[in-house]
DNA sequence: ATAAAATGAATGAATACTTATTCAGTAATT
DNA sequence: AATTACTGAATAAGTATTCATTCATTTTAT
């Protein structure tokens, strides 16, 4: 009998999970103490392991940040596909409608994830790969929201409209609106965001108003 | 002949001159390295002076950069509020149009300012000082852009509109172009999101468009 | 089965390097 | 001469990275 290789038994713990325990250390300590004062020893600590470990996984800090950005990045879109899926095929409204509400759940739009976001922004002018993975998040998420507008603003004739214009307008906002939810004194809330985005939806497609509730 | 007393003659320069060429010196290093990398050598490196020349002036670093974003809240006041001041006083839509364009003027809106508040933005969950500021800023300036849209609603009779969600919503939208400048590959320039946020004003006010072209 | 050997994950002390802050001394201004 | 802005070397604290060693797990040999 031939020895079949064997189906990744790993020694202590699989690579790919200490890579995300590690990853997830990183956001957490990004978000307590801010990108500059995050510390090696601070990422080790909050997994709960030794010093070396991040360079024996990540070879670098460097690369560790970078493997988190992307990270967030991949969350972030698998977050707003599961989202537009479980939308009505027949129904363009409410696929917009799902489509902008993802922006402000929970797994996304969360103080913590939303920091970490802010601070890679901060850094994006110096650091190429910062500002590229930035923009990577957004490429795929705007063609999909600019088809689905165009395609809306025709169902309804809704003549006046720029789409392309309108498209950079509604990601605005929504970028805008997680600001809000970061800094903003008196407790504006995800839920608060979304109200926000969905009256602007419903000014803007009355006739569609029904699906921005 | 008698001296005159000098005006105001300091030693090699004004305690306020020095302060404020080291706040630039500072923005400078937090554009080009992010904040994290900023040092207190390339600050007074970056101003032309010696190493010790920032706790002289400012006790610590901690000090230097909250008066660099202290100084940043100030010059936008200064920005918006002088631009209102040119606006017509009979003409609300004008009024509401220059306030909206003051965002992208090039005193506010170049990348290496944007840089710098993204920077603040992206610690202000850990640093109380910062979210304090970033939150300072935009105190009057929502108060006022929400009673010149109460006031243009009432003139324009557009009775659908909730005038708190729309004011969240236009300074949400603000900001997410300040991004879309900083972020964007394909150049995004300040006049692109001018030209962005106008043709929302004109789509939500129709009967003033002509006051946002 | 069992034990010995091999593998590679994880440790943590040592290293080499940065960096904020201090302060004794220098020099411009009054 | 007195004052005080400014300098820059020294200091003290921190931090990313390395690597010899430890130890859990798997493989191989018997």
């Amino acid at each position: 009998m031939t020895a079949i290789a064997k189906p990744q038994a790993r020694r202590r713990a699989a690579k790919v999970v200490r890579r995300r325990q590690l990853i997830d250390a990183a956001i957490e300590s990004i978000a307590k103490r801010g990108l500059g004062d995050t510390t090696l020893a601070h990422v080790s600590q909050a997994a709960g392991l030794s010093q070396g470990i991040v360079n024996l996984h990540f070879a670098s800090k460097e690369n560790l940040l970078n493997e988190t950005l992307k990270h967030l990045r991949a969350e972030y879109e698998q977050n707003w596909r599961a989202a537009l899926e479980k939308a009505p095929d027949d129904d363009l409204a409410s696929q917009l409608s799902a489509l902008l509400r993802s922006d402000y759940m929970s797994t996304v739009a969360n103080k913590k994830k939303l920091s970490v976001w802010f601070a890679f922004w901060g850094e994006a002018k110096s650091r190429p790969t910062y500002k590229k993975i930035s923009q990577e998040r957004m490429t795929d998420y705007t063609e999909i929201l600019e088809t689905l507008l165009e395609r809306l603003i025709n169902e309804g004739g809704y003549s006046e409209i720029n789409t392309p214009s309108m498209t950079q307008g509604i990601t605005a906002m929504a970028d805008g609106l997680w600001l809000n939810i970061l800094i903003s004194a008196s407790g504006f809330k995800r839920s608060d965001a979304e109200k926000v985005m969905m009256q602007y939806l419903r000014a803007t497609f009355p006739k569609h108003k029904d699906a921005f509730y």
